[in-house]
DNA sequence: CAGTGAGCGAGCTTCCGCTTGACTT
């Protein structure tokens, strides 16, 4: 009997029901042997000689996989076909002593892929396993060498890194640019038009044949003026452009675009997206949902063609669609999609709603992929008047398509048929007034896509960078879900640009990719690489440990200490900022500042006023604020209002439920 | 569901990427 090593438990089991009897397999849930936590475990004077142990969660596994491969005749590494599956397949190699391991790759789980891997064994790749390394101590180096030097400037507990540094960085500078951003004043001009009895609008565009820049007409007296000319003017239809506009679909799901999709249709947090993911792939009806790949198996690709066909005709099918993945992507999966092109949500039967949500999208997504274009009738006419030139357009779908099955956004605004040389009549003309937005802050969504986009970051590690840098109390959200750096963000944000610029810059991550792609390609030697990036900068490490100061995060107030007079300032803790007696030591008074007051009084000891504070994981809650001395909180938002039945105080739920805060109560009001 | 900071100096914090369950609260 031979034993076969997977990743994935799922996986394992997929392939058992597909290989019957004559083989094992096993899974190694991910990686088995790491550098130790509780130290670097890099010997940089000894060719940077990585240190790895076998964590104490992945003990059990290693010990059942050497009872099994002690007992099997041949072992095959199965693990994924990546860098990173490499160096699992190695790191199993190592742990569990094996003699003469076979390594064979496939990326789709289905029978025809795995028998051919079967029949092509190969030797573990070192060179991909040495790209691994240099990826792991690189990111080992950055992290351990960082993050104590801002427990020492700034304060402990932080922590910095190749990707989380970064992802802190596009918000610390999408708000810098929001708040140097000074809206412009605008107007646009539109012309009520109307032919025989059909009425349309039209948008000024030219003067004197040239356009008219977004900014040009920047205040009303100038738009009053230009609408003295266009009152009277006549309105001459002088061109009419018709064409067809064709709308392709969108490729089938990615870890990234899935996340992001799922956050516009749903605003399931990343987390929330993966958590349901995973539960589909477990009971079969997704492919592996971890993944930054667009390829489709044939297998898929005929069942969603013949699909196509059954279900809307033959004329919404182009014949098979492939899709490529962007540059460095690993391309170890498929593209998420569902199992079975046929298994449509309805026939799911009854499922968890956000689980039946999350497919549904996936196999519309999939099956839309596949399916013919949209096309549109669009029509683009000018209009003159005087000097002036007018702009009409019109858009009506012809044939929906691929949007059949996937709702996309878009309007349609129908034009009387127009001729060239057309007399119109002029219902009105109105000038409206606008102004530029600053750039939107980040939500998860498109800090995700904005990641993506520079390759910093991969599938396995989007949501839990984001969770990372709100736990560091590094970014928050406000009220819209969307990200807002808090102050700690911002100074150790400001003091890693500044002073270790090239590991925070976007394009570190690409740079580096760039390098183990030699070292993958047995080109460089990873120690090499290791040595470039790392004498330079423990050099400039040195130095800054003595050049930057603390950061003194203190702040000066106006308010007096009620206990001994000397002045409060307000200084940052573990928990965010509060107010302290200046004569710390010798007087210990501290009174809280983080807490937003929400006009609510204690209802426990009717002296204190309810606040909103967070928990050290960031967590919204209501509490006292003369806490210690009331220890009353909540998880839900209080009301100023009292239960009819049990005379508690009322909640509003994060669903704006109105609840009773006793939970042995039923109590809700009805909005 | 949560009280912070200084300094003494011990012991600890921290990375990214691959995988899921096993713990109480």
């Amino acid at each position: 009997m031979d034993l076969i090593i997977v990743e994935s438990p799922t996986k394992a089991k997929t392939i058992q029901k597909f290989l019957g009897n004559g083989f094992k397999i096993k899974s190694s849930f991910g990686h088995v042997r790491d550098l130790p936590k509780s130290e670097l475990g890099v010997d940089v004077d000894k060719n940077f000689q990585p240190k790895y142990v076998i964590p104490t969660k992945a003990r059990k596994v290693v010990s059942e996989l050497k009872k099994e491969s002690a007992k099997a005749e041949n072992v095959i590494l199965a693990t994924d076909e990546d860098r990173e599956g490499e160096s699992i397949a190695w790191h199993l190699a190592e742990a569990l002593k094996l003699k003469n391991p076979e390594r064979i790759v496939f990326h789709e789980i289905t029978k025809g892929a795995i028998d051919d891997a079967l029949k092509e064994p190969r030797k573990i790749d070192m060179n991909l396993v040495n790209a691994q390394q240099a990826r792991r101590v690189l990111d080992r180096i950055v992290g351990y060498k960082l993050s104590p030097f801002l427990w020492k400037k700034v304060m402990k507990g932080l922590s910095a890194g190749r990707v989380q540094s970064v992802a802190v960085r596009l918000v610390v500078e999408r708000e810098r640019e929001i708040e140097k951003f000074i809206p412009q004043e605008y107007w646009q001009i539109e012309a009520l038009l109307k032919k025989n009895e059909d009425e349309f609008s039209a948008f000024l565009s030219k003067k004197d044949g040239k356009p008219i820049e977004k900014l040009e007409i920047n205040n009303e007296k100038e738009a009053k003026k230009i609408l003295e000319q266009l009152n009277k003017a006549s309105y001459i239809v002088d061109s009419v452009e018709k064409k067809q506009q064709n709308k392709n679909p969108l490729p089938p799901f990615t870890t990234s675009t899935l996340q992001q999709s799922a956050w516009q249709k749903f605003k399931f947090p990343a987390k929330v997206t993966m958590q349901t993911a995973q539960k589909l792939y477990e009971e079969g009806h997704i492919t592996y949902h971890r993944t930054d790949s667009l390829n489709l198996s044939e297998v898929s690709l005929a069942a969603a063609e013949k699909f196509i066909e059954k279900s809307f005709g033959k004329k919404y099918t182009e014949g098979i669609k492939r899709y490529k993945a962007k540059k460095n992507a690993q391309e170890a999966h498929e593209a998420i999609r569902p199992t079975f092109a046929d298994r449509t949500p309805e026939s799911l039967g009854k499922i968890d709603s956000r689980q039946l949500k999350l497919y549904t999208l996936i196999w519309q997504r999939f099956i839309a992929s596949q399916m013919a274009k949209a096309v549109f009738d669009a029509v683009a006419a000018d209009i003159t008047a005087n000097n002036y030139t007018f702009r009409a357009n019109g858009q009506v779908l012809k044939f929906d398509g691929f949007l059949r099955v996937y709702q996309m956004k878009f309007e349609e605004n129908e034009l009387p048929s127009l001729q060239k040389g057309d007399d119109l009549a002029l219902i009105d003309v109105k000038p409206s007034q606008h102004f530029t937005e600053p750039p939107a802050r980040y939500n998860e969504a498109t800090l995700i896509k904005a990641l993506e986009k520079d390759g910093i970051g991969r599938p396995s590690t989007y949501a839990p960078t984001l969770a990372t840098i709100q736990e560091r109390n590094y970014v928050s959200k406000n009220d819209q879900k969307r990200f807002i750096p808090t102050e700690t963000g911002i100074v150790v944000n400001d003091m890693l640009v500044q002073n270790f610029p090239e590991v925070v810059d976007i394009q570190f991550t690409a740079n580096m990719e760039e390098e183990l792609d030699k070292v993958a390609e047995g080109k460089d030697d990873w120690e090499k690489t290791c040595k470039d990036f790392y004498v330079p900068f423990s050099k400039n490490l040195k130095e800054k440990y003595e050049v930057v100061k603390k950061e003194n995060m203190d702040k000066e107030t106006d308010k007096k200490c009620p206990k001994c007079g000397s002045p409060l300032v307000e200084r940052m803790g573990r928990f965010g900022r509060f107010y302290a007696c200046s004569a710390f030591p010798e007087c210990k008074h501290t009174e809280s500042l983080q807490a937003e007051k929400i006009d609510v009084p204690c209802p426990k000891c009717k002296e204190g006023n309810m606040v909103s504070k967070k928990t050290k994981r960031g967590k919204i809650f209501y509490g006292c604020d003369k806490f210690p001395k009331c220890d009353f909180a909540l998880w839900d938002k209080p009301l100023n209002e009292f239960c009819q039945k049990c005379s508690s105080i009322l909640i509003e739920t994060k669903k704006k439920e109105v609840k009773c805060s006793n939970k042995e109560c039923d109590f809700t009001k009805l909005q």
